[in-house]
RNA sequence: GUGGUCGUAGCUCAGUUGGUUAGAGCGCCAGGUUGUGGCCCUGGAGGUCGGGGGUUCAAGACCCCUCGAUCACCCCA
């Protein structure tokens, strides 16, 4: 046994998945599951997968997301060598908004669908459904400024969901206005605030000087009723961004899609404006947020773009999606089975077992055989634990008529096949 | 960063008010069947009882420290 573990808030995924503490771990079958549902769901939108480096200059995060949010400011696994930066990425929109630029996308004219699946990283304290390396998948619809495109990207993950058989969950819509609505309605909810300011916990009364809309999130009850009577945001919109809103529901509606407009739903990261929404499940746990995302016309700019790319996305965890699978009765998902177990018994026969499951594997047949030279009773078990449709035995009597027996493990009924008819027999 | 809970076999867990060689079920290996899986029977391997220190004639049980896991707060996917 090995002295070392993965670190803390990491996990390994394996074939038959395990438990980690009170955390299950799926089985890498059951990722591949539901990463093959979200490629078709993305296919379904026209998306195409783009795939980032995992380390990007930090300064690409902390500008993109904010410097004063939680996760730049101390949720970032960064280090440095010589003059440069590093940080694995703790999300993927501002990176892919980077490639967006670096590669000149907007000049193949059109919209871009990008989509992606990969690992991310924050340094919090792990606990049920958060860990230190998790996994997030995404859509981002960079080039429009359509009300449908925000529509869509909730629908897209609301379908990916859907595809895999996931119903629970309730979608929250806001608007944020934009860079000129949204000081305003600061200004007046720190004029509401202000006055409770000594009621407040530590935590918001940091966020009053630093970030007030945050303040929204709180859940602490009290704070919560304190913030009852205070100024909402929609009343201090933009014509532009409530007729935005406006629209956005009316295409949900549309497509008979429900949700929740919460005029308290603030994100933590600075580069949304208009558009923003959570979708959350209602059987999971404290971490039950499956997705989230919104609009973010002024991240471009803030990575150097001359004029503003409209962007809309979401962003969802893979952790989070099998937690809600797994809740659901939805992972029960068998492995795949072995088409044909070898059986050899003796050193002739075992040495024919190699060329014998190579040529059967050129022919599409899935082949195991024992590698440890173990009698055939252990032999004939192996077979039955992985699950064989077939058993090929062969022994120094078959190696002599050039015929095997073949024994079907469901109907436990054999017959001899020669050999150079198995791969035929097999495959139908 | 803060708080709670928990660390005994690969896994899930028993282990009396401290008392000899630490147990069960499942899994694994082998045999019962000299060439036939599942079911059954028999046997076996596998443990520095997370680690260190202390109390005691005696500690898996009690005390302290420490490490780890986990849940929650915070935050988020």
């Amino acid at each position: 046994m090995s002295s070392f573990k993965s670190i803390s808030g990491t996990f390994d995924i394996l074939p038959e998945g395990h438990t980690s503490g009170g955390d299950s771990i799926a089985p890498s079958r059951i990722w591949q599951h539901a990463e093959a549902a979200i490629r078709k769901v993305m296919g379904m939108y026209g998306a195409e997968e783009i795939r980032t480096p995992i380390l990007e200059p930090t300064e690409l995060i902390s500008r993109g997301i904010g410097q004063l949010t939680d996760i730049v400011s101390k949720e970032m696994f960064a280090f440095e060598r010589g003059d440069t930066h590093y940080v694995l990425r703790p999300e993927v929109t501002a990176p892919v908004m980077r490639a967006y630029q670096q590669h000149h996308l907007d000049q193949k004219g059109g919209v871009q669908r990008l989509f992606y699946i990969g690992p991310c990283f924050r340094a919090e304290r792990p606990q049920k459904g958060r860990y230190r390396q998790f996994h997030q998948f995404g859509l981002e619809i960079i080039g429009a400024t359509d009300a449908r495109a925000d529509a869509e990207t909730i629908a897209c993950a609301v379908d990916v969901y859907r595809e895999l058989g996931l119903n629970d969950f309730t979608i929250r819509l806001n608007s944020l206005g934009d860079s000129e609505s949204r000081p305003r309605y600061k200004e007046a909810l720190i004029a509401y605030i202000t006055p409770f300011a000594d009621q407040l916990s530590e935590v918001s009364r940091n966020r009053l000087e630093t970030n007030p809309m945050r303040i929204l999130d709180t859940k602490i009850e009290k704070e919560r009723e304190m913030l009852r009577g205070a100024p909402i945001l929609a009343d201090f919109l933009d014509d532009e961004s409530r007729q935005h809103h406006e629209e956005v529901k009316a295409h949900l509606t549309s497509i008979g899609l429900t949700f929740q407009d919460d005029p308290f739903l603030v994100r933590g990261l600075d580069y949304y404006s208009r558009t923003a929404f959570e979708i959350e499940s209602d059987s999971l746990g404290a971490q039950g947020s499956l997705a989230g995302g919104g609009r973010y016309d002024l991240l471009s700019l803030e990575l150097g773009a001359k004029q503003i790319i409209p962007a809309v996305g979401f962003a969802a965890g893979m952790e989070r999606l099998i937690m809600a699978l797994d809740a659901a009765n939805l992972i029960d998902i068998p492995s795949p089975r072995l088409d044909a177990f070898i059986v050899a018994l003796g050193d002739a026969a075992l040495s024919w077992t190699f060329p014998m499951a190579h040529s059967l594997r050129e022919n599409g047949i899935k082949v195991g055989y024992d590698l440890k030279g173990r009698s055939m009773k252990a032999q004939m078990r192996e077979a039955s634990r992985q699950n064989a449709k077939f058993v090929i035995i062969v022994g120094e009597d078959e190696l002599v008529a050039g015929a095997a027996q073949v024994k079907d493990m469901d109907q436990s009924s054999q017959r001899s096949v020669p050999f150079d008819q198995l791969a035929s027999q097999l495959t139908n």
